[in-house]
DNA sequence: TCTGGGGTCCTAGGACCC
DNA sequence: TCTGGGGTCCTAGGACCC
């Protein structure tokens, strides 16, 4: 068996690249992209220079401004992010289509079947990326996808220069577990803080501590994740490239610029992110069965619960319903509430009679417009018969 | 410093059924 | 008389990732 060549490709400060493609002004500044550091926002893309005075993604935007008092704070646009994240995308399908999109601004490809050195081919790849987009991309590469991602991001931690690394790092064959044995345990994936402090508190410092230790001890700490994590440390993943994503949940959430107990406020909050989950649902020709509410008072504490339907819905109506009903049974009165939360999951493809139709988006919305403007004309349940109808065919 | 929003996967207990 | 065991569904929470 020849081995696996994976590539584990990543838009540098994505956000932020996109922002300075749309305003030249702003390239070599330190900037961000998240929410103003007056409200309750968090970074979500730093560029490199803001990087540079220590400006993280997800930290709070107050702290960032802390750090670095001129950075710039840029609204976010995700019209173009989503733009530009297809153009990256389809250009990597016409040189595989093995092509596995993790999220906007990243994936994994496979590129086993082509015959050329592994160094040429990230760096065809980048400079025609660079070439079509002008997007910095960072690309790790190796035997599996743990060991590309991995690779990527030591890649790109090693360039601190307050410009986009650009990186290429390539770990060859049989040199996994060397790679791994000297990173911090925290590089190891499905390892977050929380095991990281685990395995501190016990003597692991490095992946190769947890390659070396002792299974059977392992096991008494980790239970049967213990062989997983023993595995990953040795550099072992047969994981394969997935090219099909199906979403298994759709949730909407909102944190308020002021923590509220009025219900009439929540009410109303539950409703417009009942709808905002309902229409993507439509949009994306989904419906779920299961519905559910999150909730996080002022002090941080938070809930979740959740309601299996017996059926399928998308409409916004019925969702709130029983998003409502949940909150009604399960807040405390009193407590300021700081986020919201609606979500619909166990998804299914809800309208067989869809597939009829042209598949272009432009019939699909139609389409759902028309379903939708039926509901209002004759009452919500128009749009279940045909569900039910389905229902009772298929059982 | 005062902590966003969108997801996935795993675990564990209880209900219920045979 | 003092209590089996497996399967499946549902629910809640938590860890993790970008």
């Amino acid at each position: 068996m020849t081995e696996r060549k994976i590539l584990h490709l990543d838009l540098d400060a994505f956000f932020c690249s996109v922002e300075e493609l749309l305003d030249p002004s702003l390239v070599g500044k330190p900037f961000v992209v998240g929410g103003s550091p007056q409200g309750r926002g968090v970074i979500v893309s730093a560029s490199y220079a803001a990087r540079m005075y220590g400006v993280r993604t997800a930290m709070p935007s107050g702290r960032a401004v802390r750090l670095c008092p001129d950075l710039i704070f840029v609204r976010r646009d995700h019209p173009a992010y989503s733009t530009y994240s297809r153009k990256v995308m389809n250009i990597l399908k016409e040189i595989t289509p093995l092509v596995q999109q993790v999220s906007v601004d990243e994936a994994f490809i496979d590129v086993s079947d082509i015959q050329l050195p592994i160094q040429s081919i990230c760096q065809d790849i980048q400079s025609r990326i660079d070439r079509e987009t002008k997007l910095p991309i960072s690309i790790g590469a190796g035997t599996s996808k743990m060991i590309a991602k991995i690779a990527n991001n030591i890649g790109k931690s090693r360039v601190r220069t307050g410009k986009a690394p650009r990186s290429i790092n390539i770990i060859p064959p049989g040199k996994e577990a060397a790679f791994l044995a000297p990173l911090d345990i925290q590089e190891m994936w499905g390892v977050g803080p929380k095991t990281a402090e685990r395995l501190r508190s016990r003597g692991f410092k490095t992946i190769g501590d947890i390659a070396d230790a002792d299974p059977e001890l392992l096991k008494t700490y980790f239970g049967k994740y213990a062989e997983v994590m023993q595995k990953r440390a040795l550099g072992i993943d047969h994981s394969e490239v997935h090219t099909d994503h199906e979403a298994k949940s759709v949730s909407n959430e909102t944190t308020f610029r002021q923590d509220s107990e009025e219900i009439l406020f929540l009410k109303n909050t539950l409703m417009r992110l009942s709808d905002k989950v309902a229409y993507r649902l439509r949009k994306d020709n989904q419906a779920g069965k299961v519905v559910s509410i999150k909730v996080r008072y002022s002090d941080f504490t938070t809930f979740t619960r959740q309601k299996a339907l017996g059926r399928l819905t998308n409409v916004g109506d019925e969702i709130f319903e029983h998003a409502f009903d949940l909150l009604n049974k399960n807040l405390s009165p009193g407590r300021p509430v700081r986020l919201l939360g609606v979500g619909v999951s166990n998804l299914e493809e809800p309208y067989a009679q869809l597939e009829l139709f042209d598949e272009s988006p432009l019939k699909k919305q139609e389409l759902t417009q028309a379903i939708d403007e039926l509901k209002d004309k004759f009452g919500k349940d128009v749009v279940f018969r045909a569900n039910k109808l389905k229902q009772n065919k298929t059982n």
